[in-house]
DNA sequence: CCCCCCCC
């Protein structure tokens, strides 16, 4: 029998995800079990997500969640892999977001399937403390804690400042790690890997301006910020992925939570603060990426920090949204991403990143580090000032996509994140370890003060409103519009095209109940499709036909229970201020799924 | 000395 890879479940499970020796080494480990998971379509509304495998993968000793990446799927289907399979992982990626570590396995070789479990591994996550209060933002974590392994994959030498010693005035070169108040008289040697717009403020205290800039070494990275005349002296001088001699700043305390970069000082560019630029410039890493495939956003919470690598599929010119709370308006621009995983996602850029987007190439490629997950739409992303974005850069995801999509990719269509592919609805994914009861959600007041706020819910159909149950809508695909009856025709006046025949589209308002109280909520097309079982159109019919058969079947919806995704909104109507309930996703109950998310939520209580 | 990261 094979012999598994002792220690290496516990290595995956605390490497550096950008160590690639660790993700790249051949471990031999055995599956415990491969679960699929997710994503199922309630809604018809056409393409099915391809389906995604968990895995279970033990070294003997331990044991670790995984995900395998899809186009491994067929190793499941198939019975190429099963429970008990031994197999040597031949390829890996992790990402580290927000506590949470996603390992998935891009390439495997089948060593043997044996009858039994070796050994008796145990879970490695099961005591696992502090995981969330760890880090908090990750993106920064790895490249800030490289590990020798990881340093020379990345550059020529895996040989750490301080040496050799530098020529000339730049005696003491510190790592950035190495660095504290009670430290003078350093030097660093360090790359910007990003920089921010010159930013303004005005309170109670003053007002300024200020930059900031995060600085990598192989050691770690810090965030320095230079404020008023720091500004003008140094902003223009450093610039984004150059590499400096920097000394004489002073070395503060940094205000972790409002930083993403991993180190516990931050510097502040004074008066006298030196900044030469550096030509020679081995041992200094680029950026270190870890990229998230398109298609797995959706395991990452939302707010989490990420890198994305996608082929640019559109780009919409700038526009100007109000931002309400900083009453001020600001420049944004959106970008579609899309990637081999045949998923696209909704990319947000702000400020000056937005207008100096260049639209010159049609569809570049380009890297994003420390992006911001939203759940707009299912799965949105969106720049922090502190993300950076690099066009084309020079790295092999890079290529490979390049060739992908000139080659395929172009002519794909992609799976958006979404479940409502109309884009009237929105909101996050159904979350069901987040479910809110109905009376918390009204007591609280989700959606009160003017912003909207999305929630999951678990509930019971009641009662269905049966007037106005639908109306008839322009059949152009994405239009949705409302079309009018003229002289047998139906016209649409925003296609301005007139149609034989119009395509109903149910709007649905409906009384659920869960254990706590009711509420009524909204709901589009789709909403309506998946508590009917049939389209608008064929609902109609029948009623015309027998309005005895329709009323029964608004009598037989009642009394089914669905998970909710909602988006709690105020509404202004005739002077009545309320907050209304709209459906984003509707799924029937999938009762073992359902089971299984409770047997496992029994485990995990009963593992603490 | 900032520390907001926005909107649909």
């Amino acid at each position: 029998m094979s012999q598994l890879s002792a220690g290496c479940i516990k290595l995956l499970q605390t490497a550096d995800p950008g160590d690639l020796d660790v993700f790249n080494s051949p471990y031999v480990v055995q599956f415990l079990s491969t679960k699929r998971v997710g994503n199922t379509n309630p809604t018809a509304s056409g393409a099915t997500p391809p389906d995604r495998y968990r895995i279970i993968m033990s070294d003997g000793t331990q044991y670790m969640q995984a995900m395998l990446a899809t186009q491994l799927n067929e190793m499941v289907t198939s019975n190429t892999i099963t429970k008990n399979t031994i197999a040597v992982l031949e390829k890996l990626t992790c990402s580290f977001v927000q506590g949470k570590r996603l390992v998935v396995v891009l390439g495997l070789r089948v060593l043997e399937h044996v009858a039994e479990k070796i050994g008796e591994p145990q879970n490695i996550d099961a005591p696992a403390s502090g995981a969330e209060t760890a880090t908090p933002a990750v993106a920064s974590a790895s490249t800030s804690v490289p590990t020798p392994a990881a340093a020379s994959v990345n550059m020529s030498s895996s040989s750490r400042p301080p040496q050799p010693p530098p020529k000339g005035r730049h005696g003491n070169i510190y790592p950035i790690e190495g660095l504290s108040p009670y430290q003078n008289n350093w030097t660093i040697k360090a790359r910007v890997t990003q920089k921010s717009d010159i930013k303004t403020w005005s309170n109670a205290r003053g007002e300024g301006k200020l930059f900031n800039v995060t600085l990598m070494d192989d050691s770690g990275e810090i965030r320095g910020t230079g404020f008023n005349l720091a500004v003008d002296e140094l902003y223009p001088r450093l610039e984004e992925g150059k590499v400096y001699y920097i000394s004489k700043a002073r070395v503060n305390l940094a205000k972790k939570k409002f930083s993403n970069v991993n180190n516990d000082y931050e510097l502040s560019f004074e008066r006298n603060t030196e900044v030469e630029e550096c030509h020679e410039v081995t041992n200094v890493p680029t950026i270190k990426y870890n990229f998230v495939p398109l298609n797995l956003l959706e395991e990452l919470n939302k707010d989490a920090i990420c890198d994305v690598i996608g082929v640019v599929k559109e780009a919409s010119p700038v526009t100007e949204i109000t931002s309400v709370k900083q009453n001020r308006q600001i420049p944004k621009r959106e970008l579609t991403l899309v990637d081999k995983s045949g998923f696209s996602v909704r990319m947000t850029l702000w400020g000056k990143q937005a207008e100096q987007y260049s639209t010159a190439e049609s569809s570049p490629v380009i890297a994003f580090k420390g992006v911001k997950v939203g759940d707009f739409g299912g799965r949105s992303l969106s720049m922090y000032s502190s993300s950076t974005m690099h066009v084309n850069p020079d790295i092999d995801e890079c290529f490979t996509l390049r060739g992908w999509y000139d080659s395929s990719g172009a002519e794909q269509t992609f799976k958006a994140h979404s479940m409502s592919g109309g884009g009237a609805a929105s909101g996050a994914a159904f979350n069901r370890a987040d479910i809110r009861s109905l009376d918390e959600v009204k007591q609280t007041g989700y959606g009160m003060p003017e912003k909207p706020e999305n929630f999951s819910a678990r509930a019971t159909i009641m009662h269905i409103k049966a007037d106005n149950i639908s109306y008839p809508a322009c059949p152009t695909q994405g239009c949705n519009k409302k079309v009018l009856e003229i002289n047998g025709t139906w016209r649409c006046e925003k296609c301005e095209q007139s149609y034989p025949a119009p395509e109903h589209r149910y709007i649905m308002s409906m009384a659920v109940a869960d254990y706590s109280g009711q509420a009524w909520l909204q709901g589009f097309n789709e909403v309506g499709v998946a508590v009917f079982g049939m389209t608008a159109n064929e609902l109609l019919e029948k009623k015309e036909r027998d309005p005895s058969e329709y009323n029964a079947i608004m009598h037989k919806a009642n009394c089914h229970t669905f998970n909710f995704s909602c988006r709690a909104k105020q509404d202004t109507y005739n002077e009545n201020t309320r907050i209304r309930y709209g459906i984003s996703r509707i799924q029937p109950l999938n009762y073992k799924e359902e089971a299984i998310a409770m047997r496992d939520l029994l485990y995990s209580a009963w593992a603490r």
